[in-house]
DNA sequence: GTATTGCATATTGTCAACAATTGGCAAAGA
DNA sequence: TCTTTGCCAATTGTTGACAATATGCAATAC
């Protein structure tokens, strides 16, 4: 048997080698629940679902299992799954969760970073300056994304980025409906410098701090753009 | 119709409220699993688990797919699920983000400390004193458990509670094995002094460092009691 | 006119059967 | 003796069917 690189694995393949169905029939209810198609508390039917992916109705209530744990939907026995609803006491709840566990990968990151990893987090802020200027929300949207995900996979630590993906994942969930807000983030970016300096001075505690406050004002910034449950375009 | 008292709801209707068979399948395979039954690595017989339980298969993969998603349960397609294995590196990381997540959760609790739950603590505390002069480790253990416990659910955030209990399910697997290791259980007492001292003082800051540093502490006097992953009685 | 009861429909919960894949074992070949 | 090939049993993946439960509507009683 001739040894194959594993970079001729196609992705195809590797797709087929970790998912059965339900993994891809999950990660398929994951995207359209996330693109806010189906709103907060509207329900899923379960044969709906299948026909719409070609499935059986199997695969999909093990899909829903899955998401169960992730938080994303509801279950009533006898009556199905339904979106998760997020009452602003919740969404309070998953960021002050996320803000401990951002400030805890700024801490983590402190005390192993590289000078590549501190250069990568200082271009992109210089980016995010840019962008910011220019009042580029387009731009400055997916660097703030990098940004936060740099810092929080550059603690190499894969329990901690499946968790605050996680929590992520919940918050869009919240936000589902449109409010893309773009409220102050020249004050955003602020303390971005703030985090990236604790950690260049490798201060672990100052970079929890930094870590901590940076989300705890963006959930400052979301709620004071104040959303109640239904909408308000 | 007649109102009726919530509290006449008996347990065992609310059982059958909120759970269809999946999820108490879930839950029992999931004592199955935490009580070590079945040893890291191990592999879980759909239909075995399913006979065993006296339920079909499908009940049995639904609940696969929660445990999955919990990090208890790992699943190889066409292979079949395995007890999750940890490994000592993912031990330490999960070590470091339940260290984050219970230090935010005594930062929280700092700022919304009501009397009651101080005097608790304190009670909790003072208990283990006694229980660890006659060095009384069965007595000392679920007092400890009760002080985290009262500290994170304290917080008044499910979603911290569910976060923080799902990494301890998970460490739990880690140290299925025996390993009681009741190691220096006096200078815990301490750290749990200092714990408390931050929280009456309403230090969110000091409350954090203590509550951060306590866990790491006993991940340092787990890996330091050493066990390589197969046995060693 | 309102509330209640009963039925028809739709949807979920569970199961057992079928298809597909894997791993092991024995036989054949070098 | 070691490797390879081809089968067989076991297990997983998926499906469609059946049973149980909830929802909506109409008819009835008050």
């Amino acid at each position: 048997m001739i040894e194959r690189s594993p970079m001729e694995t196609s992705e195809a393949l590797d797709v087929l080698r970790t998912s059965s169905l339900s993994k891809v029939v999950q990660a398929e209810i994951e995207k359209i629940i996330l693109s806010g198609t189906f709103g907060p508390g509207e329900k899923l039917n379960e044969k709906t679902l299948a026909d719409q992916l070609g499935v059986s109705r199997g695969p999909v209530r093990e899909a829903f299992q899955g998401l169960h744990a992730r938080g994303l939907v509801e279950m009533i026995p006898n009556r199905g799954v339904f979106v998760q609803k997020i009452s602003r006491h919740d969404a309070v709840a998953i960021y002050d969760v996320r803000a401990g566990l951002f400030g805890t990968a700024c801490r983590l990151l402190a005390e192993r970073i590289t000078s590549d990893q501190a250069a990568e987090l200082h271009a992109l802020i210089a980016q995010m300056d840019v962008a910011g200027k220019r009042r580029d929300l387009d731009a400055y949207f997916p660097l703030n994304i990098a940004f936060h995900t740099a810092i929080v996979t550059g603690t190499d630590n894969r329990i901690l980025a499946e968790t605050y993906f996680g929590l992520v994942s919940r918050l869009q969930l919240f936000r589902a409906r449109g409010l893309v807000h773009g409220g102050g983030f020249e004050s955003s970016n602020i303390e971005h410098r703030a985090i990236v300096a604790a950690l260049d001075a490798r201060d672990p505690h100052a970079a929890f701090e930094a870590g901590f406050a940076h989300v705890q004002a963006g959930k400052a910034r979301i709620l004071a753009s104040g959303d109640p449950p239904p909408g308000r375009t």
